[in-house]
RNA sequence: GGUCUUGUAGUGAAAUGGAUAUCAUUCUUGUCUUCGAAACAAGCGUUUUAGGUUCGAAUCCUAACAAGACCGCCA
């Protein structure tokens, strides 16, 4: 458990029992790190938010508080009541050594809030290869999962296969196409509207070496086969993309088997009992060009009572269900397994599709369920400041596989994960190859590979260690570092809770940062050397705050499912 | 026209509503020369603008401006 959430708790039992009446108030109350070091190590804001309700001065409230924590508290060095209206608490060293021996790598640090979670990302298209817009969904996705997991939940990946509907068609149709260019040598139509990419040929290629049909003469009656046979193709190169990512899910769920099994109707007659769909005529949408567009009556889903812009069309002209509503069946199968918490990442092209996804839940669920849409902005990529194009393949996109092969899984993953989601993000191919303190990637595990090196140097057996042997720590640049790693339960917690793995990898930065300073103290001064120093319990002491260090680093890129190398 | 996201040092970014807004980098200057690839110190900021909520706003609300993404019965 984080000191912060700790300390929250002790103090606010500590002021129920002398009479204060804290109970709406335990939202607004926190205990956490000031910015400046002369304010402590944890503030406390109690006066502040007590002192309207009090009609008293936040100052004079802060003394009182003060008054009682001073009689009850002995770890702290000092209790200071600070200008607005803080209470400012600095620990004693003591405080910090035991805390330096307990250290753990928090895994289970929300256990007791322990939820099944469901997790939908990447969900691409199988009709061809993972690209690198996919990437980042794919990587926040999974880190997130992996985060959601590693503090105590049980978390499902899924990922629903849209293997229904026209686009399969036209790769149904490109596959054929690039199947008589190989065989009959009948040159493909590029201008056919037929799916160009080298990949196709791949897939050609292999369903004929596969024999899995034996006659291409008649498209027709193979067609449907041929485009199963297709997409099972493009998905084993799918998961192979995924998998150099690192990635690989728990549950594919098919669309086709959805809307095979009845899944569509029974969804629909759930809202129809619901009262929330209608025949209706939609406006013509605005900044359109297109004069095509004729008013028609339609079964439409009131999503608008649910905080859609419009309501949202469930059959085509055709009188075929849309693409939304089998993704409204789809939603129903997921809400029909029972989770605690639904999380969806879409890509930034998919943000306009959040509301009515939201709509239909909310709709399906009667409110009743944690169901969180996260966007990924886009990845552009850069090389020598230059926007960057790495395929050769005419009319062809930058695969995920490509963009692993020229930088490395490890670099690709920290660098997605390295800034906000809803932001955009700069890829800079050379940044992330290079060895220097520019590349967060190499600096952190640069920090790991230092680390192992000074313990094949140094063997030490730690086991028995006391706090006595720990005091020899008493530089501020070790306690800077003790109070660093203290943070990481608040880190995480603050990661996983709302959803922001970007947290993690700017930790590890901040804290390899501080180890290479640390050690960089010794080229300066021989006192402060790790290996080569003379004072045997004090390279003991050494040592156990960096395997401290160093479980904290692996812990966190074990997260973000980074390599932690020994060596490099 | 609408929806979503973003707007923070020259550049790129951080910051559960907390105090004097951090970190990296560019440049200049000084110290040091490697227990593993350098480190340390110093200089530079109207958090786009205007209102509002709050004891307190980069953060929340409203509007404007700017950038990007999306918007039919495609998937």
């Amino acid at each position: 458990m984080s000191i912060f959430k700790f300390y929250k708790a002790k103090f606010i039992s500590s002021l129920t029992s002398q009479g204060f009446e804290l109970n709406d108030f335990s939202e607004k109350l926190s205990v956490d790190i000031p910015k400046q070091e002369k304010f402590g190590d944890i503030s406390f804001n109690a006066p502040l938010v007590l002192s309207s309700s009090l009609k008293k001065n936040p100052i004079i409230i802060a003394q009182e508080i003060l008054d009682i924590f001073l009689k009850q508290f002995n770890e702290f060095q000092s209790i200071e009541v600070a200008k607005p209206g803080f209470i400012n608490f600095k620990f004693n060293n003591n405080f910090w050594l035991n805390y330096l021996l307990q250290i753990s790598d928090e895994k289970n640090l929300l256990k007791d809030h322990s939820k099944k979670i469901n997790i939908e990302y990447v969900s691409a298209n199988p009709t061809g290869p993972l690209h690198v817009g996919h990437c980042r969904g794919a990587i926040y996705g999974d880190t997130l999962a992996n985060l959601l997991n590693y503090v105590g939940n049980t978390v499902t990946k899924e990922y629903y296969i849209n293997d229904y509907g026209n686009q399969i068609h036209m790769f149904s149709k490109s596959v054929y196409a690039r199947i008589l260019e190989i065989q009959k040598s009948i040159k493909f139509d590029a201008t056919s509207g037929l799916y160009p990419g080298e990949y196709i040929k791949d897939i050609a290629k292999s369903i004929i070496k596969k024999k899995l049909i034996i006659s291409f003469e008649n498209y027709d009656l193979i067609k449907e086969d041929l485009g199963k046979f297709a997409m099972q193709e493009a998905m084993v190169m799918i998961k192979n993309d995924l998998l150099s990512l690192g990635i690989k899910h728990d549950l594919f769920v098919s669309e086709t088997d959805l809307v095979n099994k009845n899944n569509v109707n029974k969804a629909i007659k759930i809202l129809e009992d619901k009262n929330y769909i209608y025949t209706g005529v939609l406006p013509k949408p605005k900044g359109d060009e297109n004069e095509d567009w004729e008013p028609r009556d339609q079964l439409l889903f009131k999503s608008t009572l649910f905080g859609d812009d419009v309501d949202r069309a469930l059959k085509k002209s055709d009188d075929t269900w849309t693409y939304f509503a089998n993704d409204v069946a789809y939603h129903l199968y997921k809400l029909d397994r029972e989770y605690d918490q639904y999380i969806n990442i879409l890509g930034a092209d998919h943000a306009g599709y959040l509301k009515r996804l939201q709509a239909c839940v909310t709709a399906l669920s009667d409110s009743k369920v944690n169901f969180v849409c996260k966007v990924c902005q886009l990845v552009k990529l850069y090389k020598s400041g230059e926007p960057y194009k790495m395929s050769k393949r005419a009319g062809d996109f930058i695969t995920a596989k490509e963009l692993v092969d020229a930088v490395g899984k490890d670099a690709v993953r920290f660098m997605m994960i390295y800034r906000s989601n809803d932001s955009q993000l700069d890829f800079d191919f050379d940044l992330v190859t290079e060895k220097s303190k520019e590349n967060p990637v190499f600096y952190v595990q640069y920090a790991t590979a230092r680390i192992n090196s000074i313990l094949r140097k140094v063997k030490v057996d730690n086991n028995q260690i006391t706090k006595d042997d720990l005091s020899l720590l008493n530089s501020s640049y070790e306690l800077e570092i003790i109070k660093k790693l203290s943070v990481w339960p608040k880190c995480l917690e603050l990661s996983a809770v709302n959803l922001e793995p970007h947290r993690i990898p700017y930790y590890l930065y901040e804290l390899s940062s501080m180890f290479h300073s640390y050690w960089n103290l010794g080229k300066e001064n021989n006192d402060f050397k790790i290996v080569d120093n003379p004072n045997i319990n004090l390279v003991k002491a050494r040592v156990f705050l960096i395997n401290k260090i160093l479980l904290i680093l692996k812990s966190g890129l074990s997260i973000l499912n980074v390599s932690a190398p020994e060596t490099m």
